[in-house]
DNA sequence: TTCATAGTTATTGCATACACTTTGTGTGCG
DNA sequence: CGCACACAAAGTGTATGCAATAACTATGAA
């Protein structure tokens, strides 16, 4: 679906996107065609185009007559999700273990040691934040296989509207650094299946501690996503 | 993605999606929106909204400006898809080995016996490759992981297109019925790790198999997709 | 008050129209 | 005879209009 020559719903649709991962748009945020023609300047045609897709990846749920909503992720939905993701990512790492250049190695490698100054210097957590999706994704991309680099993508994707929660559990990210390690040493030393079974552990115990945070504050993300930023932007 | 109240373009989906695995639509086969919309009595919009969705599932390849056509896999993606498709089923079969019900379970060995009986008495290759096919996905959707079932199946589907290569491929039959006796004696045996490693190969080596036999018959699927079919009856 | 309900508004699904891009064809030139 | 260019035909992307459906509002009953 990538092209040279982006059309108007492409353009819209990452539009949309980026919303939905900026925390613009919240899960359970209603789409509306029409306002969002509106907002890019465009015909309802392309907008309608682009919530296809966008449902089609799971990131925004809709049914026939009733308006398309961001898509929302109950508990066991967010479960099933993250198993399926640790088993993605497991069969990832494995592979990646034999198949990483030199180059991927390296760059891995620095990304975990920036994570770990980070954690030092009592950094930015978003920052660490970010060098941890940078650290999965250099492991997923690594095993060389599109479809299954894009398919553990797609599934990543749909938690990120829920990973921001993660940063703040306290504890976590130390935790998640020497998680990091484990597999990072697995990898180096050339042992696929514990590298597999490191980071399939890892990103199980991550969604089990997102999905206990969410538990803890279940005030349906009114916290999280203030209306000033869900209800006046989401147009 | 599912509804009560199909939609026009739910239906048309439907539509492309049987002609592709009925072989009536090959890999490579030119989809276009005028005819198709004539062809089931709706407007081009309702065949766009269905070939987005075939696109974005990976059944058909879109371009702008250029017509869709039915996704052509070339070896390499072919192979990735294998190996993508090998990991989880075998993480399907990991879990399924722990969590199928005990009627899930009789299903699944009296599919396989079906086929076994089928292989005695030399019965239908179709009717083989159907009961292959439902051994799988009794397997895959033991899991009962909605997501990791749905991730499974959206790959098993991408191939369905070149399966049909695989019945008539020698000796295969015996091979393959084998390679489900270990699966099937490992699940009742509780052995999850053995299912896992199990259906992996056995997923892998089909893929395989499958290659080798479309790098011998290279004539550009002609020979299995005659032009009665696909010429007269894609439109 | 809370809940149900009818009527109104808003929004979706689909059809149609049109501009722009691509593809197919032919004609002239080398 | 092959190739390039121009022209013609076809097809895609988008805008707009309309009917059907859902969402909202207000009104009345419990």
């Amino acid at each position: 679906m990538i092209d040279r020559d982006p059309t108007q719903a492409d353009t819209v649709r990452f539009a949309i996107e980026s919303d939905i991962f900026n925390g613009q748009l919240a899960p359970g945020d209603a789409l509306e065609e029409g306002r969002l023609a509106t907002r890019f300047g465009v015909s309802r045609t392309p907008v309608r185009e682009a919530i296809t897709q966008l449902a089609q990846a799971g990131l925004i749920t809709k049914r026939a007559h009733r308006r398309a909503v961001v898509a929302e992720l109950d508990p066991s939905t967010l479960l099933e999700l993250f198993e399926a993701l640790s088993e993605l990512e497991g069969a990832a790492a494995y592979l990646s273990t034999v198949r990483m250049s030199p180059n991927e190695k390296s760059e891995l490698m620095s990304v975990h040691e920036q994570a770990a100054a980070n954690l030092r210097k009592q950094g930015d957590p978003n920052d660490y934040a970010d060098l941890g999706f940078a650290f999965h994704q250099i492991i997923v991309r690594g095993c060389h296989n599109k479809v299954l680099i894009d398919t553990t993508e797609l599934l990543a994707l749909r938690v990120l509207p829920y990973r921001r929660f993660q940063v703040v559990a306290p504890g976590r990210l130390q935790r998640n650094q020497s998680d990091h390690d484990a597999i990072i040493s697995a990898i180096f030393a050339g042992d696929a299946a514990a590298a597999r079974d490191q980071i399939q552990r890892h990103t199980l115990e991550q969604g089990d501690a997102l999905m206990r945070f969410i538990a803890l504050n279940k005030t349906s993300h009114a916290d999280f996503y203030p209306a000033s930023l869900t209800k006046e932007h989401s147009l």
